[in-house]
DNA sequence: CGGGTGGTTGACAGACATCAACGGTCGTGG
DNA sequence: CCACGACCGTTGATGTCTGTCAACCACCCG
């Protein structure tokens, strides 16, 4: 049965949301998951839709974007392997959802999911914790964008990378240089950062300059000084 | 018995969470909650510290501050009266949170208050959908800050102001100037809108020149153009 | 009366956006 | 196989929005 494989090869199994159910729990989701490849640049979900799905990224990246009126936008979220997707109990979608990168997802109907939210409150837990923790990033998220310089924005911004790559990244011993490939662009970095490309490109050229970070070339980053780069991250 | 009473007579019984509770079920709140009154200024929880308590704020204007090691701040949330405030089955407090106004709060310890969560799904449920209208607005809010001018952040400010003032605020006519008291200080609107005092004061002054708005004196505001104002919350 | 808080206004500077030109890489198609 | 275009990235010149510093006024309360 190929929908009972679903879930027995799944590369986020311990960490997504349905690590919290057992084996023959799970036999529930199946029957209403679905597998979804999405390429770069593809949109899952375009905000003001009727939310009709929700689920989980199995690997790549997703971006949550709003805009304004006038086209300005502003990634507000980013999504990566085992992290949740959707608004269960949501009337429209808030915001657009999109792949940065080749993507991987498990694709649950919103309204069937939330029957299995109601009977397994330990997962409707799960998800009240998750979303705590997606609401106390957007905050702290708020004071980087409103009070951090473009410098600081930066530093911040590859010390999370950094932590994200971890042993994906090479590093020739701890506390030495880390290298690894940004998964977004110099434009994407400014919508995350509420920037624009040219002044992330001069603030990455400055650190580079300072020997802090290296930039070997294509969208590979070496993390040369970490303890500067720390620095930068809350300096004035 | 006094403990019985406090539910019976609460201002915001069928705003807040506990309205998905019976009378029965308030019994078993009244047990562990207590009523709290803050005066203006006063911190309730500080950044760092252990998660302790959540509750309900029953009258009054509260905050939640971020901040970053040099000092400066930036408001992440505003709260009104019906709101939750807190976080269950947190460790520690992530954002200061502070009373703008006198107060009134319904304070439960957390873990007591888990509990009754965990005895009551329909409870939890509306606290997850709460959760996720507060995700949704701070992501707004990150467009907001990284995006918008100074005169854009102040509109559409000004604007949720007025939806907010409702009822409260005299208004001559459907549509005609509105008037009514503004709860914040210029320096506690910048804290909201990542600007500084005298960019918020400069705004304001120009948009009465504008005739979109009077400042008839104190902390009143006239909303004289309510359109002008919806045009310049989204004016480039 | 004096000090504290809150608000307004002006002069000035600086960080970042904008506009523009240019180089490199990659994939497609002739 | 080469050439063209699209996308990405870098760098420079310039402008402007808003932060900073500073002075001043109104109001309130002890």
């Amino acid at each position: 049965m190929i929908s009972n494989d679903i879930c027995a090869d799944c590369a986020v199994r311990d960490r997504a949301l349905c690590g919290s159910l057992d084996d023959r729990e799970l036999l529930a989701l199946n029957t209403i998951g679905q597998r979804r490849h999405v390429t770069r640049g593809q949109t899952i979900a375009w905000a003001g839709d009727e939310a009709v799905i929700c689920g989980n990224l199995l690997s790549g990246v997703l971006k949550l974007v709003a805009a304004t009126a006038d086209g300005r936008e502003q990634t507000v979220g980013l999504l990566y392997p085992a992290d949740f997707f959707g608004q269960p109990y949501a009337g429209d979608v808030d915001f657009t959802l999109t792949a940065l990168t080749e993507a991987e997802l498990c694709v649950f109907p919103r309204a069937a999911f939330e029957r299995v939210l109601e009977d397994h409150q330990r997962m409707e837990r799960l998800l009240l914790q998750r979303t705590f923790e997606s609401l106390n990033e957007a905050r702290g998220r708020m004071l980087v964008l409103a009070r951090k310089s473009a410098g600081e924005k930066l530093a911040g911004f590859l010390l999370d990378m950094t932590a994200r790559a971890g042993a994906s990244g090479c590093q020739a011993s701890r506390d030495g240089p880390v290298t690894f490939d940004l998964p977004l662009t110099r434009g994407q970095i400014a919508d995350v950062l509420g920037m624009t490309i040219e002044t992330v490109s001069r603030q990455l050229t400055r650190m580079k300059q300072s020997g802090v970070i290296g930039l070997p070339g294509g969208r590979a980053i070496t993390i040369s000084d970490r303890e500067a780069l720390m620095a930068r991250a809350e300096a004035a």
